[in-house]
DNA sequence: TATTTTCGTGTAATCGATTACATGAATATT
DNA sequence: AATATTCATGTAATCGATTACACGAAAATA
């Protein structure tokens, strides 16, 4: 068993104070050449590790930053955790990960953890509220830690956040749809306590009015993420008077189960129907009838959200800096919604 | 802004030290009823939190594990971690992940990160090995600190390891093969020197010897995890002077373009043709034409993984338990393979 | 009453590194 | 030669918590 290796191990092999092998390997230009290459060349064989811990204790910074998402078995989170990691590991911080399985009481909880656990930062994507408390948010900002939303974001003083214009991507799909021809466009709607699934909404809404077409409540239909939730909306929009031609799901999962469903009752996609999904889930490009979605590059929001965490971390504690970064959706239009080409 | 308060600010507003109050915070029962009380309501309305650096860098113990994946951005792991996560939160621990992207360079240095920052434990998944160095594998048993290998494991003496049985895993799915009446089964083959791929392999050549049939080299096409490489293996082999009626490929991606590819040579699939992918990613189960796959449980190896560090963390430091612990995988039929029931 | 235990708390070292301040030696300045 | 400056290093406090040991007071025992 190998004992650890302190700078006083150094120093008394030296001769020397620990405070002059501190400053030798931190390039501390007091001192002399020769005892520099000394220390550094000493420590090297003996092999020396610097304590992080009692760094972190010193300086008060752990080099942690903790990142918060529901859960980190989906495509999307998965991806922009990747995305943080890579910009974040040449800076020398390590990512902590925390789960809310869409329960706020744990995001609460994953708050306060990570301030005592001295994170450097934090960036999440929130979940619904059910009960309004955002104590543990203010807790955290005044503890001057940064705070980043992504994708998920909240109207709070003094958080950054780096999203994707939702609104637009709603737009997008839903235009596309009519550009086909399709008359009469449902929509498969989210949360509508969390933002980025209002801001599809209004974007589906606003894109039918700004085409003279009509909206219509009974075609909003609330579903969760799931292939089920998507088969069970079909089964409901199917039983309305007018019956749609097209549907905008603001989940892919949703859309999947939607077109499983079209499928199961013989509707022809997209001659009869077209389907269009949020999120660019690889299984969308992959199935034979490929689904038409919204992309939201959740690599890039991942670098993002930690180039905005880099530029607020060091900064003078006084200047509360509150950026907003909307990225552009990418809409990926495949054979569930093309009419024109298929 | 709110300073930090620390055990010193209640000793000195109570008159006593900041050893009776780390006592009585900590129910040392040499401590007075009454002044433990006191104490912690005291602690309590100073809103004190215990500096968790403080205690890492006494006690040695940071209460963090490392996880090492490839990386993150791929269902499998993503689902590992999950379980990880799920199974060492409820006992205090925070996860870091770190990434390698198959390069054992990045793998080296992850670890000595990780026990530079003090981890508790590594959990990892190997990546295939370019040059044979395994000393940071040592460095991190001379810390004794635990170390978990997970699915994609390596022979060292004490460490533990869960993996699935890679062989029955290849054995099943070639055996349904071969039920189904294919006679001619290709494999496409993953990265040798990883023992997963090895195993794999291994299953798929004992099933056909089992059952009377030739194996021949020329079936077996190495590919990476990729549409792409399933298309080309397609083209080998389909140049070959017998054509062969099915492939086990150790990779779901690469059994989607074999699959595409020989769509677009109007094979029929499962009629003239059968494939069998491994992981049982999601995609597998929402094609139309869903592709018969090996689950590998992903979140039970995880919270499995999490249990055996669990059980090796606090012993006796003398004694190098090491565990294997091998799951059973579990053969997914779909329709890519079943000319029985289609 | 004298002596031993027990109890509760204080003192001070420790974990490992950093850093303001002090100090003595070497060098530069007049 | 006397003084001022620079240079390299040492001294000791600090970050916040834990804990072996010491100690005085109270309680138990003889």
């Amino acid at each position: 068993m190998s004992e650890k290796i302190t700078i006083y191990d150094i120093a008394k092999k030296l001769n020397i104070t620990a405070a002059t092998v501190s400053r030798a390997l931190n390039n501390n230009p007091k001192i002399k050449e020769s005892t520099r290459e000394l220390v550094i060349k000493t420590a090297a064989s003996m092999n020396y590790k610097q304590n992080k811990l009692a760094l972190a204790l010193k300086s008060g910074r752990s080099n942690n930053i903790g990142v918060i998402v529901p859960r980190i078995d989906s495509n999307f989170f998965a991806s922009v955790i990747r995305g943080i990691e890579e910009e974040l590991h040449p800076h020398g911080y390590q990512v902590i990960i925390c789960q809310t399985h869409e329960d706020s009481k744990r995001e609460n909880e994953n708050l306060y953890t990570l301030i005592d656990a001295q994170v450097d930062g934090i960036l999440m994507s929130v979940t619904a509220v059910t009960t309004e408390n955002d104590g543990a948010f203010h807790n955290v900002l005044e503890k001057n830690v940064p705070l980043i939303f992504f994708d998920r974001s909240k109207h709070i003083d003094g958080v950054s956040s780096v999203t994707i214009n939702d609104f637009k991507g709603g737009y997008m799909a839903t235009k596309h749809l009519i550009n086909e021809g399709c008359r009469c466009i449902a929509h498969l709607s989210g949360d509508q306590s969390l933002e980025i699934f209002k801001n599809r909404f209004l974007g589906y809404k606003q894109a039918l009015l700004d085409n003279g077409m009509i909206f219509k409540e009974e075609l909003v239909i609330p579903v969760k993420s799931s292939v089920d939730a998507g088969k069970e909306a079909v089964d409901t929009l199917l039983q309305l008077q007018t019956r749609p031609d097209a549907i905008f799901s603001s989940s892919d999962f949703a859309a999947l189960g939607a077109i499983q469903e079209l499928k199961e009752r013989n509707i022809s996609i997209p001659k009869e129907f077209c389907v269009a999904g949020f999120s660019n889930e690889p299984f969308t490009k992959f199935m034979e009838l490929s689904i038409t979605s919204v992309d939201q590059s959740p690599l890039e929001m991942g670098k993002m959200s930690a180039r905005v965490f880099l530029e607020q971390v060091d900064k003078t504690e006084t200047i509360k800096i509150e950026k907003k970064v909307v990225l552009a959706p990418e809409l990926h239009i495949r054979k569930s919604s093309s009419r024109t080409t298929s």
